[in-house]
DNA sequence: GCGCACAGCGCAAACGCTTGCGCGCCCAGC
DNA sequence: GCTGGGCGCGCAAGCGTTTGCGCTGTGCGC
C-alpha cells in the first residue's frame, strides 16, 4: 500500500499548491522549477516542458507576495486617476489597462478625485512600495505637491500631460487649439468665442491653458482683435457648455463660431442653442475636441485626439523604463486630427 | 572635490528604510514595531507613540510583500469590470474604489470587454493570489465559466447583478421595468415599445432581460395585448437608441411611448426623434433608467438608480465579508426611484 | 512576605519564493 | 586518456514582515 497522501489533485478550497509541491512531483527543486516557470535559462527543454505541465495541471500560480519579497519587484503598477467616470480619463485607463494586462502586469488604481483627495495622496503617497511604476493621468498638481511624487522611489510617468520632468505621453494642447480655432477663421469667422473649462474646486487644467492659447495664436496670427468677453469659462461637462452658450448668446455681439474646450462641452452649447433655436452651423458654427463616441452622433465638427492610444503608449512606455531602464523615447506627442463635420460651415453673409 | 558624475540611480534618499531601522532607533525589536504600527495590543501607550512618531519621521512604510506574506493577505482587491469607458461601470467603480481606499485596501482593476477577454479572464484566473477579494461587477457569464470563480479561493461578491451565490449588491431590475412601463400606462398609453439591448456581441445582459419583464408585467397587469414589433434590440448606448427609434417610427403604427433600457440609449431616441420632428412628449413619450448625469440636461424622465452607492456597497460588503467572516446581509438590494421630467405625458388625444 | 497574574516586550520560526554559487556529468579537443 | 568547459540542476541564504511563545518585572491579593 501506498502510504497515505494527501488527494488535492482537484484544486479548490484547502491550502494553495505551493511551488514545492511542483517541485516534488516533477522530481526537481524549487530552484528550477521557479527557472523553468519563468522562462530562465539553466533548465533543459524536456524538464521545462514536464514542470510547466504539471504546474497548469495542478493549476499552480505562484505567489506574487513571496515571489515579490524575493526578486524586489511587484509585477504591478499603479495608476492615479481624477475624474474616472469622465470619459476621457476612463477611456485613458481603459488604454493602459489593455497595454500592461498583455505585459503580465497588474492595474492599481488610485482614483483622486478633487483638491482635497489630491492632498491626502501626495501626502500620504499610499502608491509607495505598492508598484513598480506609477502612471499620472494629467491633473493638475501644485509643484510642492508634485516633488512629494520623487519619494514614491520608483518611475513615474505622465499620460495626456506633462509634469515636471517625468517621461510623458500627450498631444499638443496648443496646437489643438490653435488648429480649432484655425479652422473656423479659414471658414470666415471673425467673432470667434472659447468655452474654457474648469474643475468643480476653479481649477483651470493645463490642457485647458494650452488650448487656449492655440486659440489666442490663432487669432492673432489672422490679425483678428480679441474680445474678452467672447472667452467664456464653465465648469467641466455638458451642464457647463450649456450654460457658457447661454451667457454667450446673451451677448450684444454674440460669436458666429464657438470653439469649445471639448466634445461634451460642445454638446451641451449645441443643446442650447437649439433650444434658442439658433441654427447650426447657419447662424452659429461650433467645434469641439476629442471625437467622443457620440460627436459622430450629433455630426460634431471636431479636433480629434488618440484617447486610448494615449494611455497605450504611457503604459508601454512605463513597462519599456521597466525592463530596459532607459529605452524609447521618453516624451511622446501624439498627433491630432482635425475632423470636420455639420456643426461648422461658413458665417451667415451679413 | 569629486569627480564622481552624478548617479542617477537615485530616485530617493537610497534604500528604502525597513522596519528593521525603525526599531532599532526606538531601541526596541521589529517585532514591536510591527505591533505598534499596526495598533496590536502588546504595546504600551507611550512605546507605541514613540514608534509611531519615529516612523513617521523616517516615512516608513512596510513592504507590502513582506506583509503579505507573512500574514497571508494582500491587502488588495480585486475588481472585474466590464466596459469601463462606460458611465454605470465607471461609476461604480468610482464608488467601489471610495470605500475600498477608505478601508485602506488597494484596488487591482481587471478590465474584461468582450467574450474573448471573459473566456480568457475565467480561464486563467489572473486575479488568482493577487487579492483577498473579488468584485464583480456584472457582466454575463455562462455557467460553466462561472463556476471557475470558485477556483479564486477568494471571497467574491457581485455588484450590480447576481452571479449563482455569490453574495450580491443590486437593484431589481424586473421592479424599474415595470415602474418605467408603469408609469407610461398610468399616463394612458397603451403603445409603449421597448427598446431591449445587447453588447457588441449579441449578448443579452440579465438587466435587459428582467426590465424586460418587467415591461411585459406591466402591460399585462393593465391588459394590454403585446405587440411583439414594439420590442426592439439593439447594440447599447446613444447610436443604439437612435437606430431603434428609427425603426419604431417606420412602424405602420408607431408607439406613442417609448421606454428606454437605459438613459443613454432613450438620449438617442430623443434624438432621432428631435431629427425626424416628432414631438416630445407631445406625440412619443420616452422614459429611461439610471438618471444619468446629463439626463437632466435633456429633461428625461427616468428610474433612477443608485449607482455610485451599489458600488460603494458592495465594496463595503467585500470588506465586511472579509473581516467578520459573515456578517451583515449578504444579498443587498437597493432601491430605485421614478423621475417624472418632461419627456414623458399623456397621449396625444386620437 | 510569597506567589500569581498580567502587561510589555524580545526571540526566532515561519511565510513561499528567487538567485548566487557550486557540484557533477558529458563531450570535445589535444 | 586527460583535461577543460559548459550545461543542468540543487543548496541554501536571503527577502522584510508577522506571530506564537517565553521571559522579565511590576502590582496585587492573601
Amino acid at each position: 500500500m501506498t502510504p497515505e497522501s494527501p488527494q488535492r489533485d482537484t484544486p479548490g478550497p484547502g491550502p494553495a499548491v505551493l511551488m514545492a509541491d511542483v517541485a516534488r512531483r516533477a522530481g526537481v527543486s524549487t530552484a528550477t522549477v521557479s527557472r523553468a516557470l519563468r522562462d530562465m535559462p539553466g533548465v533543459s527543454a524536456p524538464t521545462r516542458a514536464r514542470i510547466k505541465a504539471l504546474a497548469d495541471e495542478l493549476s499552480y500560480v505562484v505567489s506574487p507576495e513571496a515571489s515579490g519579497l524575493a526578486s524586489g519587484t511587484t509585477g504591478r503598477i499603479a495608476v492615479v486617476v481624477p475624474k474616472i467616470d469622465l470619459w476621457f480619463f476612463a477611456t485613458m485607463l481603459a488604454g493602459i489597462e489593455g497595454v500592461l494586462r498583455d505585459a503580465d502586469m497588474d492595474v492599481l488604481i488610485y482614483h483622486v478625485d478633487g483638491a482635497e483627495e489630491r492632498r491626502w495622496f501626495f501626502e500620504r503617497l499610499p502608491a509607495r512600495r505598492k508598484a513598480d511604476a506609477v502612471i499620472v493621468i494629467a491633473l493638475p498638481v501644485p509643484e510642492q505637491e508634485a516633488e512629494r511624487l520623487d519619494l514614491i522611489g520608483v518611475q513615474v510617468v505622465i499620460a495626456g500631460g506633462e509634469l515636471r520632468d517625468y517621461p510623458h505621453v500627450r498631444v499638443d494642447d496648443v496646437d489643438v487649439g490653435r488648429r480649432a480655432a484655425g479652422h473656423l477663421v479659414g471658414l470666415g469667422h471673425r467673432d470667434i468665442a472659447m468655452i474654457r473649462t474648469q474643475d468643480g474646486e476653479g481649477s483651470v487644467w493645463a490642457a485647458d491653458r494650452a488650448r487656449s492659447q492655440g486659440y489666442c495664436e490663432a487669432l492673432g496670427e489672422a490679425g483678428i482683435p480679441r474680445r474678452p468677453e467672447l472667452m467664456v469659462t464653465v465648469d467641466w461637462g455638458i451642464h457647463g457648455g450649456a450654460r457658457a452658450m447661454e451667457r454667450l448668446l446673451s451677448l450684444e455681439h454674440p460669436p458666429t463660431a464657438v470653439f469649445a474646450y471639448s466634445d461634451e462641452v460642445a454638446m451641451g452649447a449645441l443643446l442650447t442653442l437649439r433650444r434658442a433655436g439658433v441654427g447650426v452651423p447657419g447662424e452659429i458654427s461650433v467645434i469641439g475636441v476629442d471625437d467622443h463616441p457620440v460627436s459622430e452622433l450629433y455630426d460634431l465638427t471636431t479636433v480629434r485626439q488618440p484617447v486610448e492610444l494615449q494611455g497605450a503608449t504611457a503604459g508601454r512606455l512605463a513597462i519599456d523604463l521597466l525592463r530596459d531602464g532607459e529605452a524609447s523615447p521618453d516624451r511622446v506627442t501624439l498627433p491630432t486630427e482635425l475632423v470636420v463635420r455639420g456643426t461648422t460651415g461658413p458665417p451667415r453673409a451679413s
